[in-house]
DNA sequence: TGATTTTTCTGACGATTAGTCAAGAATAGA
DNA sequence: TCTATTCTTGACTAATCGTCAGAAAAATCA
């Protein structure tokens, strides 16, 4: 038994048309050439009923993002189900990673902006806590890992190192090498020419300076990878 | 002999002033509350004389992102400096980026806005080259302590990890874990006391991953920074 | 069904602000 | 001192965000 009307679900169905059709000014022409007129032109409503759904032009951005950040934290889990040690549960972790930045490359652009205080501060509590609330859960699940890995003595930890503190190392490394990736056109020029597989290698050698067993030198992580991909990320 | 007539000299001077004025203005109230007119009316000069320093709003931004930038440089000379095997060095240039950020944190202010791709395709490539150098600089002098260390044989990195990729890591870490730290308001909150700390540290494990001499546990990190701090950042 | 109330939609409008440019002021040169 | 050049000014245009009174549509009622 459906309680809504038709009218008003044309409404809630006209709340991801407008984003889509931002999303797609957003990816194709910037942040620039994203303004109200030419969404509520695109979506064939005013100006006036774009903004019963979203309060500012920096919803919709922060909208956008919440929407990828969910994406982000389903794969985490996904990955976190690997059926396997923890230190390769933590490589299937950086896959997911990886693969949320290649399938949703987008994302970046949203989450830069948003970033920024001058937008920042325009944006309504509720999203904003919606993303946040999006890496909680993704760093937990992290978090999770180191401390199964801790339990079974693959992993010790130095006292003035939480698992917390670890996890933030790691997000540290990749959310930085993510974001020099995606802002520098000339990497070859740097020498960098296979920037992902680089940070899986740095991944490693950080967690083979905490010694998490079994160290990278023992087992074959491309097989590792392998099978993380078949059977954890099968589709597609 | 000085060259310049007083009125050149005076439009020469102009230049920093309307920066400086900026920059407070960017501090206090963020990049939203930077307009053109504020700015004439606080250098008491009008609006298109602004225009004849910079072209556009962003290009002001941007040459205040290059001036600090070049401190960075300088500062990470200076660390590279330090008498000491290349492992302590590369410890100094962690202290220098330390002291970067924060000495200069409102470098992150800007930073984060002349990235912006709608941004930056409004700057002159002149100045985005300014700052990309200063950038390449700072990586070329990382590199060539890394490759000190791989001359005197305390580091031997695999052969598919370059020095440029090594430093990309380290790159990639710092950066990402200061933007953390500069963009998040709760990090007591998810176990992050001390931050800066815990970045050394995973650089720390990052270069024991890959087995660069002296280990950390060999040497007392404390003993070291000290060393540092009282003879390459004496003043101040 | 037709009348009435409630909800939703619309686009002209006010406000802000980036960037321009013709005219006037200041400076340099002869 | 007069002229040519260079610099400065602020009123003006254009873009665009966000508002709101009135129109239109939908829901409710008789």
């Amino acid at each position: 038994m459906d309680t809504m009307t038709p009218k008003q679900r044309e409404i809630s169905q006209r709340e991801d048309k407008i984003l889509e059709i931002a999303r797609g000014i957003v990816v194709k022409e910037g942040y620039h050439g994203l303004n109200m007129d030419r969404i509520a032109d695109a979506v064939s409503y005013s100006k006036g009923t774009i903004y019963n759904h979203f309060s500012c032009k920096e919803e919709i951005i922060i909208a956008l993002a919440a929407k990828t950040a969910a994406k982000r934290v389903e794969l985490f889990r996904r990955a976190a189900e690997f059926r396997g040690k923890p230190r390769f549960r933590m490589l299937a972790i950086g896959l997911a990673a990886e693969k949320f930045v290649r399938d949703f490359s987008d994302y970046f652009m949203f989450e830069e902006i948003i970033m920024l205080p001058s937008v920042r501060e325009k944006t309504s509590e509720k999203r904003q806590s919606v993303i946040q609330g999006c890496e909680l859960q993704c760093m937990s699940v992290v978090a999770g890992i180191v401390r199964d890995a801790i339990a079974r003595k693959d992993l010790q930890l130095p006292e003035n190192v939480s698992p917390e503190e670890l996890v933030f190392g790691l997000w540290s490394m990749t959310s930085g090498a993510y974001s020099i990736v995606f802002r520098s056109d000339s990497l070859d020029q740097i020498g960098l020419h296979k920037p992902f597989e680089t940070v899986r290698d740095h991944v490693a050698a950080l967690l083979d300076g905490y010694s998490w067993k079994p160290l990278s030198k023992s087992y074959d992580r491309n097989e590792v990878i392998e099978k993380v991909r078949s059977t954890i990320f099968v589709s597609d």
